[in-house]
DNA sequence: AACTGCTCCAACCGCTACTAA
DNA sequence: CTTAGTAGCGGTTGGAGCAGT
């Protein structure tokens, strides 16, 4: 059998320094990304390898943009969220140069609020009926948890796997695209979107294809007769 | 200046699907 | 077929930095 990732007695953990970061570009520029198990003792990292391909991935990486979001940069996260609800990976490849762990958070802390100002529930894309709590913040944890109680809200993390797609199309929405539950009856905005021509943008693994292909063949026809999704290519 | 509360984001955790032995 | 390791994903957390008092 194989060996384990890591052995995480002997590992660093928390931020990385910049000698580390260093020596993982310095490695994978010499050897391209590969095999992350071995890569942290062939790169003299005392990382684990899933640290070291998230640090990779998230922050080294030379492709990667950074910096603030442009606006239609912003709108296409909201539309494909409406789209593939929290399928962040899935997002971030549409988007060149962002990471789904990027996404995430900038949709946690800047679109989630824009939307709820503008009185849209950002988990439905719906107009809102009462103002959600930000989702995963300390001070919000305790109120988060006794709004979903009064509220009787279903949190995917606990009935269901999370890429499981599972709704329920009950007046609380769960963060799960809209598109997958068409028994809701609920009219989503007019988004024009038509995915079901283009690859993924990212290095698409056959996993992502998979879902990405299922969940096309499932409903992206909305709205058509625009030509398939010039934004998108 | 000191304190408090909030925001943001890098990093971690736990899970799943896939695959090798 | 079963078991265990790997890669990748989404959710969550910790802490630095900022703003308000």
């Amino acid at each position: 059998m194989r060996k384990p990732c890591c052995d995480k007695q002997d590992t660093n953990r928390g931020a990385w320094s910049k000698q580390e970061d260093l020596k993982l570009i310095d490695y994978i520029r010499k050897h391209g990304e590969g095999c992350w198990r071995t890569l942290p003792q062939a790169a003299g990292l005392l990382r684990c390898g899933k640290s070291c391909r998230l640090r990779w991935i998230n922050y080294l990486r030379p492709d990667l943009k950074r910096g603030n979001f442009a606006e239609d940069e912003e709108d296409l996260i909201v539309k494909l969220h409406a789209l593939l609800g929290n399928r962040w990976s899935l997002i971030a490849g549409r988007l060149p140069g962002r990471t789904d762990n990027e996404v995430k958070n900038y949709w946690n802390s800047h679109l989630r609020r824009k939307l709820i100002s503008m009185g849209i529930d950002p988990n439905n894309h719906r107009p809102n009926t009462f103002n959600l709590p930000r989702p995963h913040h300390k001070n919000s944890q305790a109120i988060s948890s006794t709004a979903k109680l009064s509220a009787g809200l279903k949190t995917p993390t606990n009935d269901q796997p999370a890429r499981s797609g599972g709704n329920n199309c009950d007046q609380v929405s769960d963060g799960t695209s809209c598109l997958e539950d068409e028994s809701c009856g609920h009219q989503l905005p007019d988004l024009n979107l038509d995915l079901t021509m283009t690859a993924p943008l990212s290095n698409s693994e056959p996993e992502n294809l998979k879902e990405e292909q299922n969940l096309m063949s499932l409903k992206c026809h909305r709205n058509l007769p625009r030509p398939p999704i010039s934004f998108l290519s």
